[in-house]
DNA sequence: GTGAATGCAAACTCTTTGCATGACT
DNA sequence: AGTCATGCAAAGAGTTTGCATTCAC
């Protein structure tokens, strides 16, 4: 069986955890597999509602907790695509690393990778004298469906 | 004199205001005289305080409400650098057009500009048939002055 | 004079925090 | 047993909205 990069993503979140002294209780438990299944990012209340609906009732604020932490230990990235709220999603280290295309008529996001886009960002961060932990690229405009009515 | 991008900007924002059929009130162009003196983006509270040190009390509500307006004809781009809220600065057509890169230390922004980068999300742009109104991007690391300790 | 613009306060959404309870090691 | 994790409810921040008043045209 192939190892796919949400089970490794799953498999080092967890190791990272333990490492670091924390427990294994339910709910974070269920924000990492439920961050590890899913491809594109996700706010807080949409992990809530799709945990919700594999019978998971798991606080708000547990899960708030739970991202917070992981983002701390850079498991996971914050993404702010414009609505007011943050998205979360997985940090595959050396791994796939894509960003988002928002359509501003329908608000479906769109996820993309370019790797000449992240060699031209890293040298620009160099150029910057700017360590570079992370990044956001947020295309706004219309979607292919959208801009042809 | 020489025309400035800002005194540019703050003029084709305020016709494009009237050409809409917008009064001038005090609050609006408030909004506009301080976005146009400002050479990166602002919140509302930000801008909100600034007018105040000038004597003018403009409030809060009227501001988002300017920034709305302004934001939904295109004369200004809404701007989130991670931090929950959001900011905005104006969009002077076809010209300097700049991204940023957030301090996870200090929290400072530093703007920067690069063609490549902006030639390269067009070319992107394209490849996902996403028609492109804006973009954003965000560096997150460390600025060079944090990361030297 | 008429309708848009404004200010205030209340409402709303997203997120964080305090505290008591429950669960992992 | 001890301590961390969780859930609930309340608090907080940022933003939006309702409504009466004021002001530009």
């Amino acid at each position: 069986m192939a190892h796919t990069a949400s089970s490794d993503w799953e498999a080092s979140a967890r190791e990272a955890l333990s490492a670091a002294g924390h427990r294994t209780g339910g709910a974070r438990e269920a924000v990492v597999v439920q961050l590890a299944h899913q491809s594109c990012c996700l706010s807080a209340q949409e992990i809530s509602d799709e945990l919700r609906g594999k019978g998971k009732d798991i606080g708000l604020a547990s899960i708030y907790r739970a991202l917070d932490l992981l983002h701390e230990m850079g498991l996971v990235q914050r993404v702010e695509i414009g609505d007011g709220g943050a998205r979360y999603e997985p940090v595959v280290p050396g791994g796939e690393h894509h960003h988002h295309a928002v359509c501003d008529t329908c608000g479906r996001v769109t996820a993309f990778e370019d790797d000449r886009l992240e060699q031209q960002l890293e040298r620009l961060a160099g150029r910057l004298r700017h360590s570079m932990s992370g990044h956001d690229i947020v295309i706004h405009g219309d979607c292919a469906r959208c801009a042809r009515k």
